[in-house]
Order: structure tokens, then sequence, then C-alpha cells
DNA sequence: AAATGCGGGAGCG
DNA sequence: CGCTCCCGCATTT
């Protein structure tokens, strides 16, 4: 659809920006989270969105002081990766999720490898022009803005560094288990939780390749418009890449953040349906001005978190397969020679794990199944990290140049039930079996 | 323990 | 002055 074709009205909607007095109130479809923003995007989700609701993002992002309150601002940390740059079973590279947490994250970096044990690094994000990719988040009336942009690796998910914490932490119980039992020295190792992990062959499987149904896996989102107004349904869909939002790489990724901000305030030239993104940009939320809204939605109990009965394992299978596209072509160069991928997900074990912590996105994930549709057509040029990650045969490596963090795997995973690998996954992701 | 959000304050153009 | 980033604090998960 070319802008021209636009009313006046759907103009309004398609060119907000962030930082607008006021933003478009009337907006007729939502869109469906999106987990892994890439390039310059924006989007109006319903403000009883969850997963807008909490400013999520698969990316780490922390918040960062705009002086705004009403405009909530978040930058990217980038991805933790191995110094060696080391390779797992078939090539896999260690991507891991930044902490959050200053404090969290320095502690982080002094851990080792969970692979070969050599030292940690944080690559920084530098999505936007050199800097930091930045979120903007905005409530405003029932929706909730967002615009944004990233280039590169996805680390893991927030749910799958849980997974993975929790995996350890399993590990790490029934490693000490055994050394009490073997008189092995394990337990030494615990200076980095992935020490533990580490160890264990299969948790790089599920790191990687798998994600968590509570993490939105994002990458799979569903942008189909009838996917937007299942909002309960959102994880799902995400999960199982049902809709699959065709997420295209924007030129204009490649300024920096902010010009790409203001190159997209200038022109209202994107195209961005919610449910059909024509032209994907990186966003910022808007909700801020109706938190409380949402919070009164939320107390509602739309989604239910004590939800549990969501199968979780599923999930995590289904993004893969979905996840075909090719990548987003970023030719951007990566200013680090290391892909910087989504840190690895410890959800991975999830699928096994009768909810790890519990909380992971939960909700939506039950969601049912019927509203989400399947679609091939899915995925979104950025896939979740883990998933390029995973590689089920050694010569397909992915090859992380810029932005774009798809695996060919990928490709190869197309067309192969998903079944087939979900079974797999649930096998080799299953450390315990 | 971490994640999140808020806001003061410093540095820079 | 506007913007970005760093940092500490408080609250939530």
């Amino acid at each position: 659809m070319e802008p021209e074709d636009f009313d006046s009205e759907e103009k309004e909607v398609l060119s907000w920006d962030i930082n607008d007095m006021k933003l478009p109130q009337n907006v007729k479809k939502t869109d469906w989270f999106q987990e892994w923003p890439d390039s310059y995007e924006k989007h109006i989700y319903s403000s009883e969105d969850r997963n807008a609701q909490r400013h999520l993002s698969s990316w780490a992002m922390r918040n960062t002081n705009n002086h705004n309150s009403r405009i909530l601002k978040k930058s990217c940390l980038g991805v933790v990766v191995c110094s060696r740059d080391c390779s797992a079973e078939e090539g896999r590279k260690i991507y891991l999720r930044p902490a959050i947490c200053d404090k969290a994250r320095q502690k982080q970096q002094r851990k080792r490898c969970p692979n070969c044990d050599g030292p940690l690094k944080l690559i920084p994000c530098r999505g936007h022009g050199g800097f930091p990719v930045t979120n903007f988040w905005r409530h405003d009336g029932r929706f909730i803005f967002f615009q944004g942009e990233h280039d590169h690796p996805k680390p893991e998910t927030k749910l799958e560094a849980e997974a993975r914490r929790a995996m350890k932490r399993a590990q790490t119980a029934s490693s000490s288990v055994s050394l009490k039992l073997k008189g092995s020295p394990e337990t030494k190792s615990l200076p980095g939780e992935t020490q533990s992990w580490g160890s264990l062959p299969l948790t790089w499987s599920i790191q990687e390749g798998i994600q968590l149904p509570g993490s939105y896996g994002g990458r799979l989102i569903a942008n189909t418009p009838q996917q937007k107004s299942l909002n309960d349904s959102l994880f799902f869909s995400k999960s199982y890449c049902l809709g699959g939002t065709t997420d295209l790489v924007d030129p204009a990724s490649t300024l920096g953040p902010t010009k790409l901000y203001e190159k997209c305030k200038l022109s209202s030239s994107w195209i961005y349906n919610s449910g059909d993104l024509l032209h994907p940009v990186s966003g910022v939320f808007s909700d801020y001005d109706d938190r409380q809204t949402w919070n009164k939605n939320t107390a509602l109990g739309r989604n239910s978190l004590n939800d549990n009965r969501c199968p979780n394992y599923p999930f995590a299978l289904t993004s893969w397969p979905y996840d075909l596209s090719p990548s987003q072509n970023s030719s951007e160069p990566f200013s680090q020679q290391i892909p910087v991928e989504p840190p690895a997900a410890e959800s991975s074990c999830h699928p096994l794990w009768p909810n790890p912590g519990g909380d992971l996105y939960e909700e939506k994930v039950h969601v049912d199944f019927n509203s989400c549709y399947p679609s091939t057509t899915c995925h979104s040029r950025q896939e979740d990290p883990f998933l390029l990650t995973y590689t089920p045969h050694p010569h397909h490596q992915y090859s992380l140049t810029g932005k774009s963090s798809e695996w060919d795997f990928n490709e190869e995973m197309r067309g192969m039930g998903l079944d087939h690998y979900n079974n797999e996954m649930l096998l080799n992701l299953c450390p315990l079996r």
C-alpha cells in the first residue's frame, strides 16, 4: 500500500511520533507485541497488552533517564559473549543476556563462559549510529506507543536467561549431590552461573535453540490482523509464530537512533499497520499516560498469570521453524566481530520444567490456539537469538553480520515438521533426560 | 537477587 | 538549553 492510499485519519495513525503532544486515538487496529523490534519501528499496542504494559523486550534493555516522565526511554545493553569466541557443539556461539541491573551485570562479567570457561565480555549495542539502540514507551489513552530500533544479534530472552539460571541452580544442586557421591570438584566452579550449566551439553541446545513459552519469543510474532485482536493470545501467537509479521529492514536502521527517530518524525511514510507491518521501524512505546488504565486492566485479570496450563514446551520449539526469514539483510557492518546474538536462553529447559520460575509469561501462553494461525509466513527477520544459535547441523553456522541475526539453518528447518523439531528439541534440551 | 522505574546531576555540543 | 548517560534509590518481581 502506498502512503497516498491512506486517508487523513489513517495518515495520522501512521505518522505519529512518540514526542507528539497528541498521539492518535482513533487507532482501529493495534499491533501485536513485538519482542524483537529491530530496525526502526513504531507500534501501537493496546493498553491492555501485558507485554506492552511491562515495556518488555527480548533485547536486554535498561531504563534511561530522559527527564520526561511521560515517555519511558530504555537503551539496549547489547549481548554478553565469550571473549574467546568459543563455539559450543555444532558451532553454536555463546550469547548471553546482559543483566539489566548494573551491579548484576558487573557480577555477570566476572563469570566464566559456560562453554569454555573463558572470560565473558559484554558487547555493547551500537545499533543507533554507534550508540545503544533506544526504545521509547508512552501510554496514551487506550494505547501504548512504541518507537525504537536495534541492530545486533539478539541475546537470550529474559525468560531464557531465567531458565538458564534455574537450570544452573538445579545443576549445581545435582552436581553437589554427585560430587558428594563421587567426590569430584565441581562445586568450585561457581564463579559464574554459567559453569554449571556449561558442563551440560544439553544446556546449550536449550539455551540457544529454544524459546520459552513465556519468553515471548517474540520473534515469532504474528502480525496478521486477526492476531492483533487477541491480546490474550499474544504470547501464544508469538511463540508459535502464528502471525508472522514481516520484519523488513529499514534503511533507516543504519542511522543512529536519534537520526532515525527524527527521520521518522519527518516522514510519515512508514506504513505500519498493526498487523501488517509494511515498514517496520524500531519502536518507542508511548503508553505512559495511561499506565493507570492498564494497571486497572491488569488488575482485572485479563490474563491470569496463575494459569499455568500453557504448554511450555511447544513454544520453544515453534520459534524455529518459523524463523525462516533470512535476515534482514543488514548490510551494516557489525562493529563487533562477534555476533551478538541473543543471549543464550536459559529457558531452554523450560519445556521440560514445570514452569520454572512460574512467571514465564504465563498467561498468554495457554492461550487459545484456535485464535492463532500458524502461518508459514511468519517471521520476522529477527529471530530469536537462541534460535539462531541452535544449529542442527554443523555447517549451519549463521553469519552474524550486521544486525541480521538470522541463521541459515532456519531455512533448512523450514519445511520440516514442527513436531519433528519439537520433539528433537525437547530431547536435546532436556538435560535431565 | 534482579528487574524496573524515577529522578538528580554531570558532561557535551 | 537540550540531550545523553551515569548513578543511587525505591519498589516490584
